[in-house]
DNA sequence: AATTAGAGTGAATCCTCGT
DNA sequence: GACGAGGATTCACTCTAAT
């Protein structure tokens, strides 16, 4: 990077993130996942139905003393981050309603730009038990770039593929953290307030980093971004103020076998693909020069040059150029607008043809 | 009141509603719902894959110069909202991402409490045409009441039988607002860009008022407030700077025919049956990628990857889609086509480990 | 009359590479 | 940087027209 900082890939740094994140150099990581302390602001102890005390989020690092110095602390980090962030990279910010307007009013006014706000459904809420309000079955994540014009990454196609080829929407439904998954004390008491499921967090890093990738982690408790990352072929940085959580978060690390690359791959997304010129299928006589081109309602037809360009009429160009302007369209999409008819009458799509030398053109 | 003033009740005042809110008297609404202008700040055109233009909203009434002018526009009718709120009264506010952490800050900023945040899951929106983003498939209601100490009214029965006696979560399924319930100009064009569905609104007011309670709505546009807190035997007041909009409102709220009182009750909601994409089953370590899914009788085996999708041979893509090739089947049921092998060489069916978690899913 | 095919549409911050 | 060209991209629902 020039900076003469080298980054402390794959490790849990202890201390403040603040202080740790201002000693590494700057633009160096493709993700920060963060879900900072929530300000939670619990006066007095919660009480079930039966008196039993509800063990809720009371300790020391999520009290702050007022919105202010909690709106100080988001916007310290926060900056820190950004200045850590690729020009590439996007950012993911955890909350609830206690304090997530907190958050995305200080993502916007340090310049990130928000893509999304994700809504975490949770098909296992605590109820309300004193009937007082709606059930508060979800938290809020946001997405956002380091910018508005940020030429950010996102698998789009991977994330169609997790949905059954349905594209991703902004609300998910995962479960808790509970079970085998929940860390626990040798009393069986839960580790952490607030331990988030590894399915967020492989859903989150599937859809905004490729392999190699760099995730930065700045409040990282007991590890869940870390542990995901490492399972996905990801690299990471945690860092974790308190020891008890730093030290769980290496020991569960460690255990985490990587994927073989074959299963952690995804679907890979048509724009990554290598670019195949409609020439290069003339010149293999895949569409031999003359051939005759039509669409699917068979409403026009074109002839092929031997330069790969077509003509229908007066109109000629590239097979996206005339495709748009028989049409009348601002534009057109050639491969699939575009076929060649078999003997038997059957239409095949320019596309299929490419698809063909795909293999050996890479 | 002990000011003089008397409340416009079941009116639609024509004009700005924080001029117009300095006109009523303070602590007189039982409730606020306000549907704000969203900000969009949209740049170009979009375009759907057919080449037809989407219809944004591009209207002068949301276009603010900067954040700044947005927020500072934003805590000035806040403030008179509040000013005119009951002291258990709440008030509602709706947005998006692009608004609703200011509207959030703004609120906490001057003093009201935030009780929850709501999540309008929307089951038929627009989807993201560009493949760039996850699909925004929801929209954000605040519910707050007047300050930390308020003796707000939930109506906890109500919402519980409304939710087929389960406590009402946080996230809420509703459509959009289409068919013969959206206005129309004689064209046939909508007559406002944002109409909101009169179902959410139901619920929004049987939530959080009683019979003859008077709801306040800052932002009416075409009346949807008005016309359910008619309907459910509620007064309004109906704040709204277009006149188009308000004349509008003001036709369809005279069409109202008030619930009997026995009526105004409740109506029945249908609990939703989730859908579960294959790779749920993936995130959540059910089915790990690298797994290898065989067909019963262990002609085909098929690896899977990160993103839910699989692979055999040289087909990819879903459980369905690679099942069907593999057999040269013009479709498939990977759900009972594909089964995982246990240690002790039994098959699973991929539909079982579904059910196994369709349970705790809805 | 009952289906079916096709067109239309919804609060949208919606492309990327090479020259 | 600007500019031009390549080429990637949609889900659920309603309504109309045709069969």
């Amino acid at each position: 990077m020039g900076t003469g900082l080298a980054l402390p890939l794959d490790q849990v740094l202890v201390g403040d993130c603040i202080d740790l994140m201002r000693g590494l150099p700057p633009a160096s990581v493709h993700a920060v996942f963060a879900d900072p302390p929530y300000n939670l602001q619990l006066k007095n102890g919660l009480r079930r139905p039966d008196h039993s005390l509800v063990d809720g989020v009371d300790d020391a690092w999520d009290s702050f003393p007022d919105l202010a110095a909690y709106d100080a602390f988001t916007r310290a980090w926060l900056g820190e981050a950004r200045r850590v962030l690729r020009k590439d990279g996007t950012v993911w910010v955890m909350g609830s309603y206690h304090n997530v307007f907190r958050l995305g009013a200080a993502l916007q006014d340090l310049g990130f730009w928000v893509l999304n706000d994700i809504v975490w459904r949770k098909s296992n809420p605590m109820p309300n038990f004193r009937g007082r309000r709606f059930t508060n079955a979800h938290e809020t994540l946001i997405w956002a770039a380091r910018g508005p014009e940020s030429r950010y990454r996102f698998n789009y196609a991977a994330m169609k593929a997790l949905n059954e080829d349905l594209q991703m929407r902004s609300d998910w439904l995962l479960p808790l953290c509970t079970g085998p998954e929940r860390l626990r004390d040798s009393k069986g008491a839960k580790l952490h307030p607030t331990q988030k499921p590894e399915a967020l967090l492989h859903r989150v890093l599937l859809a905004c980093t490729g392999p190699g990738d760099v995730v930065l982690d700045p409040f990282l408790g007991t590890g869940t971004t870390a542990a995901v990352a490492k399972r996905l072929g990801r690299r990471f940085i945690g860092i974790e103020r308190e020891e008890a959580y730093a030290d769980a978060a290496a020991g569960r690390i460690a255990a985490v076998e990587p994927l073989p690359e074959a299963a952690a791959a995804i679907t890979p997304a048509k724009r990554e693909q290598p670019r195949i010129p409609f020439g290069t299928l003339v010149e293999r006589g895949l569409v031999p020069p003359g051939s005759v081109l039509v669409d699917r309602a068979r409403r026009w037809s074109a002839q092929v040059a031997a330069d790969g360009s077509v003509r229908c009429g007066r109109a000629q160009g590239s097979i996206h150029r005339v495709g748009a302007l028989v049409q009348d369209a601002p534009s057109c999409n050639g491969w699939t607008f575009w076929h060649v008819e078999a003997r038997d009458g059957r239409l095949r799509a320019l596309d299929e043809f490419r698809a063909e030398i795909a293999g050996g053109a890479g």
